[in-house]
DNA sequence: GTTGAATCTGACACCGATGTGAGATTTTAC
DNA sequence: GTAAAATCTCACATCGGTGTCAGATTCAAC
């Protein structure tokens, strides 16, 4: 699949797409005239990408846990390092904390809004 | 009290203190010589301000929902207008869909953590 | 008064993800 | 073969919150 169709697909710009790829998020095969070619995998791929980014974690984090993570086929290929692991863990206390947050935040905006309802 | 003691009590830097008075977030007083001047309340409302910011709301939404919040001494200077509730309505939509999500990366991480760990 | 610390304004820099535009090349459809 | 659509690379712009530096002014303490 060419560059466009996975953008359609999904919901990604073209732009992302190649910043993907020069961050190593994502992989390409190339053809002749240098055009990227990507495998039906790319989809769930740049998905699992864009979570990944929306919840904080950097291009080269992701692109370093992402061999790590179970595929649509199998197991990962490969296991993470006790570096990535302390990494990963410092991520998700720091997603724990935003959660956390979040509701509080929460609370904030519905109280405005029921007092402004009420 | 002057700004760099707002700063030290709050934890948050001179600079972005400055930044939250020009974006309308935050006020104080002036001395005869231009200096800033904080009243007490202003220390929960600089933490209030970064918890707002930590959520994603924007500078402009936090200074217009600011004035409809409970205060440290009572009930809120102003009433959110239809605008300003859709507006909050929204953000918190967006909180909920944000807190899914992490949710949804932190069971990742913790895959990927209990199998490098397993 | 003098001096050192604090504060002032204003400007420029950065980061990360994305937008945008130009100009060249490739692919696709007829 | 030719025209149109898609893609390529490269570079510069944007946004929000913050860092940082420079030069001027004010405050606090002695």
């Amino acid at each position: 699949m060419k560059i466009g169709e996975l953008s359609r697909r999904t919901g990604v710009s073209v732009r992302s797409l190649r910043y993907y790829e020069q961050k190593s998020m994502l992989v390409s095969e190339r053809t002749a005239g240098g055009h990227r070619e990507y495998m039906e995998a790319a989809v769930d791929r740049v998905i699992l990408i864009q979570q990944l980014l929306a919840a904080g974690l950097s291009g080269n984090k992701i692109a370093s846990v992402l061999p790590c993570m179970r595929d649509h086929d199998g197991g990962p290929a490969e296991t993470a390092t006790p570096w990535l692991v302390e990494q990963l863990t410092a991520e998700r206390d720091r997603i724990n904390h935003s959660i956390d947050d979040l509701r509080r935040t929460r609370e904030i905006l519905d109280e405005v809004i029921a007092t402004a309802a009420g």
